[in-house]
DNA sequence: GCCAACGTTGGC
DNA sequence: GCCAACGTTGGC
């Protein structure tokens, strides 16, 4: 079981887009970045990762869960692209903010405060039992 | 809206 | 295979 983190412009696709589709999933289309997609890849059914906002709020706002494997993404013909799907499992219920993600030493190697440019980034289990607990969890 | 950081492309 | 030019991302 590995952890991750997606992030995504709300204004493209959203928290509660995600939510809205339910269990049935939706494919992590769109990824033109080798190391994104090469993250992808290693998920496995079951991963769990953080949802997060970026661009605007900047705040992990929610859980979800891979639901499909690696497969080639419906967007392109190219055939280097491939995506995950995933799929809404909880709210968080006090988003994290990026500033609070910069402020505690304890995540000072989190991908997302040192490469704030990659989309699709792990995350470590002690990051995500921290993270989880700043959110409430 | 600006700009720094980073990734990709293409000429040589 | 190097590197300059360019495009994109995302924090501020």
């Amino acid at each position: 079981m590995a952890y991750w983190l997606f992030k995504s412009e709300p204004n493209v696709w959203s928290w509660e887009d995600q939510v809205a589709k339910g269990a049935e999933g939706e494919e992590w289309d769109g990824v033109r970045n080798y190391q994104a997609r090469n993250n992808m890849r290693q998920m496995k059914v079951g991963d769990l990762g953080f949802f997060y906002h970026s661009q605007t709020t900047r705040e992990i706002v929610g859980i979800v869960e891979v639901c499909a494997e690696a497969h080639p993404d419906s967007t392109t013909e190219d055939a280097r692209w491939e995506c995950v799907d995933i799929r809404a499992v909880e709210p968080v219920p006090n988003p994290v903010s990026l500033d609070m993600c910069k402020a505690d030493p304890r995540l000072s190697e989190m991908v997302l405060v040192n490469n704030s440019r990659l989309s699709v980034q792990p995350v470590t289990p002690a990051e995500w039992d921290i993270v989880r607990e700043l959110g409430g969890l």
